[in-house]
DNA sequence: ATGAAAGCGCTAACAA
DNA sequence: TTGTTAGCGCTTTCAT
């Protein structure tokens, strides 16, 4: 019962033109009489065709198909608006998006590329996880640009379209100093994970720049809820727990402030400040009400479609971008003092 | 200094076979010598090689590619989970996913799907937005199944996997009536979608069933957290407001709780009981505690999978799938009493 | 401005 | 089991 689809020959045949010519009908470049292309365009409505892309991508040796690789899309609730504005954002550049989801008990990324070097992406976005450089180095040479968000691989051909994750901590260190903490914790997400440390390195920098040198570390197994409820026990269920702590993402912020409020009875922000990272759109709730620093999607969406918009034979190799976040102020921390 | 991808006849030249038996290794129904398809893999693996799975595609007429077709795609806070769950199946089925996001400013399900059919996706999956029935019936001709998330389309070649709304809605109503409450609303979400209007039908339905006439209606914008703000503000801001309100979807319930608690001084569920649908990350958090209906996404996933492994040319056509919600009871509503 | 012919990298049908 | 030959639907020369 499956008709066949309509292809360029039977629109070219009912139009009474040649095949090419109706291929040429569909490119702005090509010179097609205007009253031939006119017609071209309305047979083709009539009989409900529509370019076969995946042919043209054959024969173009480019499929205007971007590849994006997610690790963990849902669980930092951080991920799902990134994945929405690049991929709105690329087909409005006429791109589509191939999404790869990769999850620590399923797949790594490095079984997965290949595969999605098949597809013949023109590009690779690759989101929180950090691929062997093997294979950044095959894509790259294969003309395939591999563009890492919130990661950086500084001496590889990778790109990397990144967040101050360092300024960001040092943000968040000045501003708990300044409101006069006294007893600083900093809570790791995962521990090898680069936005991780950098965060933590501009944090404790910082701190001990300015002469405070009692700052503990506390290790969360994980970027999830879960996590922070457990290090909220922890950390809080103590004799001399601190007053502050800063959360290397907003998920765990959410769990540690729940935790404290809900089962240790904890006072927020006048017994502890709870400060994030990545402003997921339920931290600006009433219910968490959360100081954090805001990452720049937009700008790093911008950045991304930049680097995508260079012409052929010059894809961008070994760039970094860094955008600054932004220290949005709410009521989760006691916020200092004007003078 | 793009260098030409490697092609299989690179690999067959390389291992002295004939291209086509190249192509053969790679397909485990083929019958290929397991020597032969031995060295043929090693020397695919020197010269990295990765088969052109856009050239399979045109040969085959199937790519193995399902589009899959969001609307709002991070609003709602329940579509991302969605949308990894089905990524992930998806991939361990062999296939990929292209993704397309729908947008009310940007563009509509119909100005898209040409595009989409022109990638030759295998299916399509569409949630929480309802194509033209022209373009439903022209994919469904060509052999490319619609399914339709959380969308009836009776009477059209669409299939549909569904949550069981209607019954969703009787479940709350039964559950609020027990708990004895006397003036109970309804918050609807997009007024046209049928997702809300099934909810609200099987709602009122019951209530009216159980002799409770007194149902009021009040109509959100949309399904977003402002919207639930807002709603509350007229909804609870008066002389006689209700006693429980049963929200068309979480992320308005979370509005109307934050401003029913932090801005209007409410108590909940004392003064208030509120109801969600949806079951989203964020309504099992003790910020929230929210009482709701969990959508069956695991079993939603799997019937999408079962639908897609029909075999060739017994693709599905108008299968309709409902599946149950789950009342999870939580501390937002008060709960009947036991007798 | 348009047509004819070749080719993108693969799979399918047919021989051998 | 393997090689040969077509052909998927398009774009790209090269003619005209």
């Amino acid at each position: 019962m499956v008709k066949k689809p309509v292809t360029s020959i039977d629109v070219a045949k009912a139009a009474g033109v040649s095949q090419p010519t109706v291929s040429r009908a569909y490119d702005e470049n090509s010179s097609v009489a205007p009253a031939t292309r006119a017609r071209i365009l309305e047979v083709a409505k009539e009989l409900s065709y529509n370019p076969n892309v995946i042919a043209r991508g054959l024969s173009k040796q480019k499929t205007d198909i971007i590849g994006i690789v997610m690790a963990n899309l849902t669980v930092s609730l951080f991920y799902p608006e990134v994945l929405e504005k690049f991929t709105t954002r690329l087909q409005q550049m006429g791109k589509q998006v191939l999404l790869f989801t990769v999850s620590a008990e399923h797949s790594s990324v490095d079984e997965i590329l290949p595969r999605v070097l098949g597809y013949q992406v023109d590009a690779l976005i690759i989101t929180s996880t950090m691929p062997g450089s093997e294979i950044i180095e095959e894509s790259t040479r294969v003309g395939r640009p591999i563009i890492l968000i919130n990661r950086l691989a500084p001496g590889t051909s990778a790109n990397a379209v990144c967040c101050d994750n360092v300024d960001g901590g040092r943000i968040v260190a000045d501003f708990l100093l300044d409101a006069g903490h006294k007893k600083i914790t900093y809570l790791a997400g995962v521990e090898y994970s680069s936005t991780n440390s950098m965060r933590e390195q501009g944090f404790t920098r910082r701190l001990r720049e300015r002469g405070f040198t009692n700052v503990s570390l506390e290790q969360g197994d994980y970027y999830s809820y879960d996590s922070g409820c457990e290090a909220a026990r922890r950390l809080l269920d103590t004799d001399d727990p601190p007053d502050a702590i800063f959360c290397a993402a907003d998920i765990l912020a959410l769990g540690l402030l729940d935790t404290a409020k809900y089962e240790l009875g904890i006072k927020v922000p006048e017994d502890l400040s709870v400060i994030g990272f990545d402003d997921i759109p339920v931290a600006r709730m009433p219910a968490f009400d959360l100081t954090t620093i805001r990452q720049p999607v937009d700008e790093m969406v911008e950045a991304v479609a930049e680097l995508l918009s260079r012409p052929d034979g010059e894809s961008p190799i070994g760039e970094t971008i860094l955008l600054p976040g932004e220290l949005m102020i709410r009521g989760s921390a006691k916020v200092p003092s004007g003078d």
